[in-house]
DNA sequence: TCGATAGATTGACATTTACCGATCTATATT
DNA sequence: AATATAGATCGGTAAATGTCAATCTATCGA
């Protein structure tokens, strides 16, 4: 699959966005620490299992939002903010594609059946 | 459901980036015109039944990536590069967002279990 | 060396999603 | 009015996805 759908999918779940949103910002949270973020970390703030949460921080370092390192049992979690700035680039050409819808338009009958209105 | 996630949904399929790239240049194809895209074109250039065209349409219309008019027994589309932005704008936040791993890390033992490495 | 713990993996399950055929609705043409 | 067509909707199916309990692996501390 292409690397930007998976980059997509990987944002579009609100339990991967929250994780990145407290990735973000962990001082915010009881137990994140200025030292990195640890996935028990996640796994408390989250609410979720730890499986799950493992199966979702895998997701988000395939697709390259966030770099793992492990540090004795401990896995630390960092943003990797380049790969944000490459979905953002990604949509860029949308912003600018003007695909007008003229006020009235004129059949050139390309359509092999049917006529335009 | 959030509206982020909604439209990262919305953009995190293969055949609905297709569709937007298709209206972003429609003179690329065949049976596209100056005059607006509308639905069969689309089904044309996907390959995709004309229910599942209509299912990603009505998606991406949700969505807010298109707007629909309807003109006679058709139906034109259109690109709304405002939402484009806004989703851009979402991503924002995590490109200056400094998450550093230091080189050593203390143990100020937050976590009820176990120390740190 | 042994017990404890962080995280990954596996297997199962429920939900969501992409897709199609069949049908329905609205509109245009004759 | 009758016919044809564009697109929406319905019903069903197969695949993908999010979740958890159970288990496995690696590492730490005693």
């Amino acid at each position: 699959m292409d690397d930007l759908v998976i980059r997509l999918k990987a944002l579009a779940d609100p339990a991967r966005l929250s994780i990145l949103e407290f990735l973000r910002q962990p001082g915010a949270n009881c137990c994140a620490r200025d030292d990195g973020v640890c996935a028990c970390d996640v796994e408390a703030v989250l609410g979720l299992s730890q499986p799950t949460i493992s199966h979702h921080m895998k997701l988000l370092v395939q697709a390259g939002f966030i770099r793992a390192e492990k540090r004795g049992r401990w896995v630390f979690y960092e943003l990797d903010p380049e790969v944000f700035d490459d979905v953002q680039r990604a949509l860029d050409p949308f912003k600018d594609a003007l695909t007008p819808l003229p006020i009235a338009s004129v059949d050139r009958g390309n359509h092999v059946k049917g006529g335009r209105p």
